[in-house]
DNA sequence: CGTTTTATCACGCATTTAGGGGGATTTTAA
DNA sequence: TTAAAATCCCCCTAAATGCGTGATAAAACG
């Protein structure tokens, strides 16, 4: 067990007393190693291609550029590096931008300090270790609202519409008439209060209708 | 400790075995009890009115009404309900459906049974379990493709057009003429080999460029 | 430093679509 | 057995779409 290839680290995190922690915390475990550690992304970027390590722990909140921001420049540097983040907030649009961007896992500081090598080690086995409260904004973000003012037809014509389709296209798939569909739409619009395509996929969207 | 009132959970599953095994784990668990469980969504049905579980472990292969249709059915009468799925298979449809519909946790039966236990306290907390290879696939369906091969300003307006706005709107709130818009899309058809917003939609949703 | 890509703007044209107005009828559920 | 949901009908005008064939300036790249 002892003399296993290491897993091998970076850490990208401002604060000095947080990185040496964790700087310590991974080097005193078996099989676990720090490369390096910067407190900023810019002199993480030049030196990275010598580091080439197997996951990277990036703070967001960070001086110059930020962590959301770093995320496809490291992939352009090292496209097979699994990144992590860290995090004090939970703020909902960093949390999907980075997941967007390319981020494996996503933690907050508030966390056990031990999860942290679980979740070193989750990721490096192709999971995608998230905090509770991560997990739950993720799946949140998935359900749909049970108290749409919108039909199960006029739901499904919607979706559509949000696809681009246009009406005669709708119509033909659904195989009913274009009068039908452009009826269904007239009622869409009053219910949501809205006059065109546009705002009714927006009002949708946010109501979690579709 | 011993005299908490303890943690309430129906199980859903056909297989007699799993359905035995899981209550007896639960039952012989402090703090956490198993009012009943059934063997199909149509029995549990008429008596979850009365079992009013905090829990649910609801099977997705089931005889008769499947597991994914019965979510709905579930939180209409109980709303308030945390329901977790258990799964062999891990198809990724199955776990959107299941999310979309309200599921609040994701488990595949092979995980270490212990890990029942786990994951109905972290629903009931307010979490939202997930097996490694479900959040992965969760995780995964963010991430977008580093190799589009569109460009940024493409990619702007691609958005918007499956946003649902005209061309002349984007032209407006994006401060270029509307010609400019014109030419972007057209070079986006080109790209994407597509003659219509909605082919264009559909080629960059499955190809993750937007 | 030169070449390519990207972003910008131009004009015309045939065709379809969108949104709104006013209806009616038939299924489906409560 | 009512109410809600889904279906279909006709009219209208302004706007949008997709495609053709261009040009020019700015940015990025080697």
């Amino acid at each position: 067990m002892e003399n296993k290839t290491p897993i091998t680290v970076v850490i990208i995190e401002d604060d000095e007393t947080i990185r040496n922690g964790f700087t310590y915390l991974i080097n005193t475990t078996q099989n676990y190693k720090v490369l390096n550690s910067y407190s900023n992304v810019e002199d993480a970027l030049v030196n990275l291609v010598n580091d080439k390590p197997q996951v990277i722990l990036l703070d967001i909140e960070l001086p110059g550029i930020k962590g959301i921001d770093a995320i496809p420049k490291i992939k352009n540097i090292l496209p097979k590096t699994y990144i992590l983040m860290l995090t004090v907030y939970e703020n909902e649009d960093n949390v999907f931008n980075a997941l967007t961007k390319g981020a494996s896992g996503y933690l907050t500081k508030s966390d056990n300090t031990e999860k942290i090598i679980d979740a070193i080690q989750e990721v490096v086995d192709g999971g995608a270790p998230m905090s509770m409260n991560i997990a739950k904004i993720v799946i949140k973000s998935f359900h749909k609202n049970q108290n749409s003012p919108l039909t199960k037809r006029e739901t499904e014509i919607l979706e559509q519409i949000a696809a681009g389709k246009s009406r005669s296209k709708i119509a033909k798939q659904m195989f009913i008439d274009l009068e039908t569909v452009k009826s269904h739409i007239k009622n869409i619009y009053v219910k949501l209060n809205v006059h065109s395509r546009e705002d009714a996929i927006k009002e949708a969207k946010n109501n979690k209708y579709i």
